[in-house]
DNA sequence: TACAATCGACAACGTGGTTGTCTAAAATGG
DNA sequence: CCATTTTAGACAACCACGTTGTCGATTGTA
């Protein structure tokens, strides 16, 4: 098929497609309150969850170094939306938790979420995104939640 | 409609499409001579393309600063991939070329990224495939290309 | 009880990004 | 024609995020 589109458009266009929503819930996000929010934090709150978890669980979570990840938490904690705990059966663990503010944070990420997706579906139909999300979630592995975006992409080996 | 996916999985699946596909080109571009290239190089490369170009120019086409544009283009001078060339023209100006690796590696990307397309395409079908590439057309922005993916993801401001 | 494994912290380093400053060369304008 | 502004590239200082290596403290285990 001559006709079919060059490889590399793909891999563009699902670029394209992830770093327009993404800037739009940032640019949405920082309106609601929260403009200091980088796009790895969703993730990494998102990992981190409404149990709380430890800096070297959160690493493994996101296939990082569990120093990498000590070193987010301390962003987060610094901007507010983490906190740090004990846990009372481990004196080694230290909990980390989401504040009031970061839970703030992934609520209204959600709803901003629900609301581009609703946009596209009215660009292209309700049925074709349906499609499209069901054809990516056949060609994607189901678990995967790689965080090492800025190494992976830039390359810090 | 409660029976959409929630918001938050599109952009998860977006990011999951482009990040399997390209790993699977550097895995194969590895086995093929090509090992120390990262994601960025080649969206670099394709950037300065088969007449040159400048560091400053790199650097708009990017969206970065004409500096960082001069330190991706010395770390790819460094590994072999672009060679440094002066501008009869402009003394100020120093054209940046693809070697002749650094086109090998273009042109093994491009094959390899058309061999993935196909694994895609016999996966979900040709006809979906080609849906999701015109509806990923439709969605995003059609002459865009930045380049600031460490930065933009993780943050430096 | 001795030993191994785990957690968190610290240090050193590499890479990519930024801004600011500087010199040289080219473009602009009176 | 010459003075001024603009541009390119190099250099330095700095920040963010990643890595590996080391360490003390605590827990699990043979």
């Amino acid at each position: 098929m001559s006709s079919d589109p060059p490889g590399f458009e793909l891999p563009l266009r699902l670029f394209l497609g992830f770093r327009t929503l993404v800037d739009e819930l940032h640019a949405e996000l920082g309106r609601q309150g929260h403009p200091d929010l980088r796009p790895m934090h969703g993730f990494v709150m998102q990992a981190i969850g409404t149990r709380g978890t430890t800096a070297a669980e959160l690493g493994r979570r996101l296939g990082v170094s569990k120093q990498a990840a000590g070193k987010t938490i301390d962003t987060l904690e610094g901007l507010g939306y983490v906190e740090r705990g004990t846990d009372p059966g481990d004196a080694r663990r230290k909990i980390v938790r989401l504040s009031e503010r970061g839970v703030d944070s992934l609520v209204r990420s959600a709803r901003i979420f629900d609301d581009l997706r609703a946009r596209w579906a009215a660009t292209i139909g309700e049925d074709r995104l349906h499609a499209l999300e069901a054809d990516l979630r056949t060609l994607t592995p189901p678990d995967y939640f790689p965080l090492d975006v800025p190494g992976w992409f830039g390359g810090y080996q």
